[in-house]
DNA sequence: CGTACGTTGGG
DNA sequence: CCAACGTAC
């Protein structure tokens, strides 16, 4: 097509060259330039952990080596300005188009957006493209055309949509370079020697890069999926897919997974494998979870920092850092919570049931606030996704309109017999409790004291006694309860009362600083060489809990007078994306080009720029005979265009008032907010 | 042997 | 909240 400039396609979480829109563009287009930059500092709190760190270093190079062998190399960038190091890129190499694929957390979303505001300012024809989902979250709506708000409704549209999830894209044959020769590489250093130290042995487990991703799928496909319903449950067997830091950075597709998983569930199907097809439809909505992470991310921008639902706002967290230092340590006094902890700690993995079990003790026993966890996680999954792991604590938090009541604690004594009846994966972690039986590896506590002097076992000493018994924290849950609703009462009164001051002081609202010293670097030295070799790999798992807590936004967002403004405005400072992809007939794009170089200052008028998009995805549906067509064609633009849209969640003042009257046009399972917003008069 | 009630899974 | 399932009357 277009003679003249190369073109840049900018890698980001899509490292791979197989069905990557961006880059399959960018070769139809000519020549290609490859970019990586990285820019951690413009990820503020999510900077990302040491073990994901080390992953993307891994990736990467798979990465240009692959890029290599096609014809042209990884060009990679250090900067703290991710948008100004593409404009110098373009201009160095002479580019005229840039190719990327779509980001859905907030900070990629406004940065994306500037990106091509600037580029295309700058003459640049920009385009976008879907390689990350099944279908772009705009796309995914009930029958009145608004968001989906729990994920079963969005799941069961999903597989249902009139049209497939776009095939997979093989990779190219050959890469034409562009000429690079006047933009050198930036050496990325994503370790230090300490950490180096530390990661030694990761490589061990896992193989980074899109081809070991691509074997990885294969591998589970052929082997463990069909027993996937079946072992899903078991803590310690290698049965899961394995797949999730893959599809972090992008170096498997989910429409591939989607795609070859379908193949199977197919076949199982008409063999009439039960098990089979029981155990693809769990899969599937576990890689649904994640779609619905993304699809939530992006029509509530601020999920990663703020619960969706605002009935705890005026919850009274526990803020007790030797709580918290006791569960990163795996020091809690329950064998289950803390053989999790540790192996989170010495690996950077953790079972998804795992995931649950030490999440809830937090959030549930602990009380601790999730975004301390959340944080923790962050910093150390190697699989850490803003996305998921936000979706997984809301989840786990009871603030979702689908999500777990919060009234109600798991027991990880019996969370143990559960998922580790023999209590292998206990004895692996907890060397200490290597010597105790079955019938009390789960409850120490509760064994007789010959048992546990036989099994060399001092409680107290060395393995903790419960630093919480689970019947004290359901009297404190329920006191905790109780002072939260008074608290709300309190504040509604004093709303009434004109008083504005009534919100905002507890410590929901307010931001809880997260201790500073909660590094790895902290923990116990022992674990690593307790950790057999054992498999070599770890597990996949979408419903991941991690995350960080961006104070510094919240407080400005819930200091601020009106956060339905604040929203708007951030949700203005979105891509607004042009043209189409693939198969497209280049018809379109112009219009894009004006659209955005009219946005330069677009900082409020978000919704029109949402109905613009919206007009135009009307228009280039009407117009073509199947949506396929505008896969690249639309952009990511924040928020439906509900207008109650901030009524739907808690950042708008009113919160817990106004969602009451979000869930009683909800689905059935928001009661446990409304029990909660009723609560306060019947008790 | 039915019905009430508790528990658990569910995203 | 609801369904599914178990235990207790």
């Amino acid at each position: 097509m277009s003679g003249g400039g190369c073109s840049i396609v900018w890698f980001r979480r899509d490292l791979r060259v197989e069905d990557n829109p961006a880059l399959a563009a960018g070769v139809r287009a000519g020549a290609v330039v490859a970019v990586f930059i990285w820019a951690p500092e413009e990820e503020g709190q999510y900077y990302p952990g040491r073990v994901s760190r080390w992953w993307l270093k891994q990736s990467l190079a798979h990465l240009d080596s692959s890029l290599r062998s096609l014809g042209t190399p990884l060009i990679t960038k250090r900067s703290t300005n991710s948008v100004s190091s593409l404009l110098e890129v373009v201009k160095s190499t002479g580019a005229t188009q840039l190719f990327f694929n779509h980001l859905y957390d907030p900070l990629s979303l406004v940065r994306d957006h500037r990106a091509k505001e600037v580029l295309t300012a700058q003459g640049i024809t920009v385009r976008s493209f879907n390689s990350d989902l099944l279908y772009e979250p705009w796309d995914v709506n009930d029958a009145h055309g608004q968001p989906f708000t729990t994920f079963s409704a969005f799941w069961e549209r999903c597989l249902s949509m009139p049209y497939d999830p776009q095939a997979p894209l093989l990779p190219p044959k050959r890469i034409i370079p562009g000429d690079a020769s006047r933009c050198p590489c930036d050496m990325l250093v994503f370790e230090d020697d300490l950490e180096k130290a530390s990661n030694a042995l990761l490589s061990r487990a896992w193989s980074p890069g899109w081809s070991n991703a691509d074997k990885a799928l294969t591998a589970f496909i052929n082997g463990p999926l069909i027993e996937y319903s079946k072992n899903r449950r078991k803590a310690d067997s290698a049965t899961t897919s394995f797949l999730s830091p893959h599809l972090h950075f992008g170096e498997v597709s989910v429409k591939k997974v989607f795609h070859l998983v379908r193949i199977k569930q197919v076949f199982w199907a008409n063999e009439g494998n039960k098990a089979g097809e029981e155990s693809v439809n769990l899969f599937l909505k576990s890689i649904g979870l994640r779609e619905y992470s993304r699809y939530i991310s992006f029509n509530h921008p601020y999920s990663h920092e703020r619960p969706l639902l605002g009935h705890l706002k005026f919850f009274p967290w526990v803020v007790n850092e030797g709580y918290f230092k006791a569960w990163r340590q795996g020091r809690t006094g329950y064998p289950l919570v803390d053989a999790g902890m540790r192996e989170l700690w010495a690996t950077g993995w953790l079972h998804d049931r795992i995931r649950v079990v030490v999440s809830s003790f937090f959030v549930k026993v602990l009380q601790l606030p999730w975004r301390w966890g959340m944080k923790y996680f962050w910093d150390t999954l190697l699989d850490a996704d803003l996305e998921s792991d936000a979706l997984g604590w809301q989840y786990i938090s009871g603030t979702l309109p689908d999500g777990r009541e919060f009234d109600r604690i798991d027991n990880p004594q019996f969370e143990g017999y559960k998922c580790d009846p023999n209590g292998e994966y206990v004895r692996r972690w907890l060397p200490e409790l290597a010597r105790l039986p079955t019938e009390w590896i789960h409850h120490p506590w509760n064994a007789p004291e010959y048992v546990l002097q036989a099994a060399g076992i001092e409680l107290g000493s060395n393995y903790p006694l419960p630093i919480v018994g689970i019947d004290a924290a359901k009297v404190r849950l329920q006191e905790a309860l109780i002072q939260m609703w008074q608290q709300e009462a309190a504040s509604r009164a004093a709303i009434e009362n004109g008083t504005e001051e009534g919100l905002g002081d507890s410590s929901e609202s307010a931001p809880i600083a997260f201790p500073q010293d909660t590094h790895m670097e902290e923990r116990l030295a022992e674990p690593v060489r307790n950790n057999p070799p054992h498999g070599t790999r770890r597990y996949e798992d979408q419903m991941v809990p991690s995350m960080t807590a961006s104070h510094v936004r919240v407080e400005e967002e819930e200091t601020s007078s009106d956060l339905r403004n604040s929203a708007a405005d951030n949700r203005a400072e979105v891509p607004t994306n042009v043209t189409t992809q693939e198969n497209a007939r280049e018809t379109v794009n112009q219009g894009g080009l004006l659209n955005v170089n009219r946005n330069t200052r677009v900082q409020n008028n978000a919704t029109e720029m949402w109905l613009r998009n919206a007009a135009e995805d009307s228009t280039a549906e009407s117009s073509s005979s199947t949506r396929r067509e505008r896969d690249g064609g639309v952009v990511p633009v924040w928020s439906p265009p509900a207008s109650n849209f901030s009524e739907q969640f808690v950042d708008d003042e009113n919160g817990i008032g106004a969602s009451s009257s979000y869930l009683q046009r909800q689905h059935p399972q928001s009661h446990q907010l409304m029990n909660w917003t009723r609560l306060p008069q019947t008790g």
